[in-house]
DNA sequence: AGACAGACCTGTGAGC
DNA sequence: TGCTCACAGGTCTGTC
């Protein structure tokens, strides 16, 4: 499910909830998620105080007094603020239990989310070491991109999806961005030229910064913090549009299978 | 090294 | 109604 915005959503919508909370307790209600989940970490997590919580990549990053918890929500991960009288849910797999009565619980039906505790800041960093360069930051942009892409002969659409070269570009995302630059996602990354690739950058911050301002994109079980869904479905141009009128052109919008993933796109729009 | 397929999971919707 | 199948927002590993 969640890419940047999505991410972004949820670290906005849990920053006022748990920040300067102390952990009282913490549940694991299975021994895995994608990864394991070790008892050992329960008594690192036990009376730690959450100092800040923030985004990297498609990764959320609490800060504790004592050690750092990394976070991943996957496909269908989710991470909410929940009152301590709420029941859990069906595949709500971790509950910490933060001063003050409230419970801060990940759900995630597929489990393909993780958490994982680090006790250093190295640590931490080593992990976060093969990540490419933050999409809304000045050190993206259209030179990068395109000096990043010479010679490669993948689809762009796959180009911008590693998560090494940008971060935070999922399907959805990508799909929209190259509809909005007119490029067809299974051209090769290295074929397309410098003007090309300012005006995909241009396009890949604006459909970000407008799905963050909707509160990401909800397709079928996103939920911020406080349980609420994204309101970007309703821009999307392309993804999962397949066979319907493109709005720009109207010719019915194509999909093909690009690295195992649905893509969408114009062959009027995009060439 | 780069590109691709397959694996990891459960839920849902389509088609029969 | 109930079965089977394909597919879903993301990585990670193995193979060619």
């Amino acid at each position: 499910m969640p890419e940047l915005p999505e991410v972004e959503t949820t670290v906005a919508g849990l920053k006022h909830p748990i920040q300067g909370k102390t952990i009282v307790a913490v549940d694991f209600h299975r021994d895995a998620i994608r990864y394991p989940l070790k008892r050992s970490w329960l008594d690192t997590l036990r009376g730690s105080r959450i100092l800040s919580i923030s985004r990297r990549a498609k990764l959320i990053v609490m800060e504790l007094d004592k050690a750092y918890l990394l976070w991943h929500l996957g496909m269908t991960g989710s991470l909410r603020i929940s009152r301590a009288d709420e029941a859990k849910r069906k595949h709500d797999h971790v509950e910490i239990h933060l001063s003050g009565g409230k419970i801060l619980r990940f759900h995630d039906p597929r489990r393909f989310g993780y958490l994982k505790l680090f006790t250093s800041k190295d640590a931490l960093l080593e992990s976060l070491s093969n990540y490419g360069i933050e999409p809304l930051s000045a050190a993206f942009d259209g030179d990068y991109l395109c000096q990043r892409s010479r010679h490669k002969k993948q689809p762009v659409k796959n180009f911008i999806m590693d998560q090494s070269v940008v971060v935070g570009v999922g399907n959805i995302y990508a799909c929209e961005a190259l509809f909005l630059a007119g490029i067809r996602p299974q051209t090769p990354a290295g074929k397309i030229g410098r003007q090309r690739y300012l005006c995909l950058v241009k396009n890949i911050k604006a459909v970000l910064e407008k799905a963050i301002a909707q509160g990401g994109t909800t397709l079928k079980d996103f939920e911020n913090a406080e349980a609420k869904p994204g309101y970007f479905q309703q821009f999307l141009y392309v993804y999962g549009r397949e066979s319907l009128p493109c709005l720009h052109c109207q010719t019915p919008i194509a999909a093909k299978r690009l690295g195992g993933r649905s893509s969408f796109y114009c062959k009027k729009c995009q060439r």
